[in-house]
DNA sequence: CTAATCTTGACCTTTCCAGTCAAGATTAGC
DNA sequence: GCTAATCTTGACTGGAAAGGTCAAGATTAG
């Protein structure tokens, strides 16, 4: 029940992309140095969001990694489900296919039914946020700190 | 971003108690068997709940577990919680202290701040869940089964 | 007293997370 | 066409956590 870091840090890689570049190809190393992220494990990390047609890329100098849609569109639930395989719908218990089956037939799996309406609930909570969303906290906290700064001169 | 299986146990044999004990004690070895759960895995399981305050015990004879409170006051939230430790608030990432503190003054964490508000709209979606909703919906499951074996002669 | 239960805590195996690394493919710009 | 900057691919690893197992002891009903 907790973010992987992964996730965490492809959360922080997309809102770097979209804070810094305005989602324009940008290349990893900035991103590592700016968001604080193990480069060659960010190198993974983008493969994934690049298989889940979030992000493209273009190699050579000048390249990078950039958005394939407008941030309004790219949702923090999409980008959970792309790097964790979703919140897992996983029945009853284990992931074993022949598990699951008895457990149909037996219907006594009331708690799958109730972790599957939750995780629809969830799944609903995490798309209604978006990269641009992001951005704006950003920008939001970044003035609250700068004002914070501003105005430490009381009368 | 997956119960562990711990945490669907833990649900299963709370679930087990309020349908099939109306809360009252239950041994271990009927639950297991009821629910097909390792019975070994399951005392485990117990000792949690115990410590979590949600279930009592009486030994000997006649003895097992039973809930501490009536299954209308119980959430499957405050379950989930007690089996893994809540859903993780965890500040950018790592579990590391320093780390959560420099990111804490560079203000960047917005991925954090982001994360902590979906994770306290997740909490109270769990917590709008009790026992007795599980066991109404074993009821109504097995009525459902009930009817659908009767009905297989039609005209 | 004794059999049925929970209690405690050590132990084990397997999987996965988090991260590293090397060698190659592509492209921009000179 | 060279070269340097980038991404690409995929193998590899150490450590931790998940998922269980087990044995010996403490309690209690009858």
């Amino acid at each position: 029940m907790r973010l992987s870091s992964k996730t965490m840090y492809a959360l922080r890689a997309l809102f770097d992309i979209t804070f810094h570049s305005h989602g324009k190809a940008t290349k990893i190393d900035a991103i590592a140095a700016r968001e604080n992220v193990p480069p060659r494990f960010l190198e993974q990390i983008f493969q994934d969001l690049k298989a889940a047609q979030i992000v493209g890329s273009k190699r050579g100098p000048n390249g990078g990694y950039f958005l394939l849609r407008s941030p309004e569109t790219i949702t923090i639930g999409e980008v959970v489900r792309a790097m964790e395989g979703g919140v897992e719908h996983h029945c009853c218990f284990g992931s074993d296919a022949e598990v699951r089956e008895k457990c149909k037939v037996s219907a006594k799996c009331v708690t799958a039914s109730v972790w599957r309406d939750i995780s629809v609930q969830l799944n609903a909570i995490m798309d209604a946020v978006t990269l641009s969303e992001l951005a704006l906290r950003g920008e939001a906290l970044r003035l609250t700190r700068d004002s914070d700064a501003g105005l430490t001169y009381t009368i």
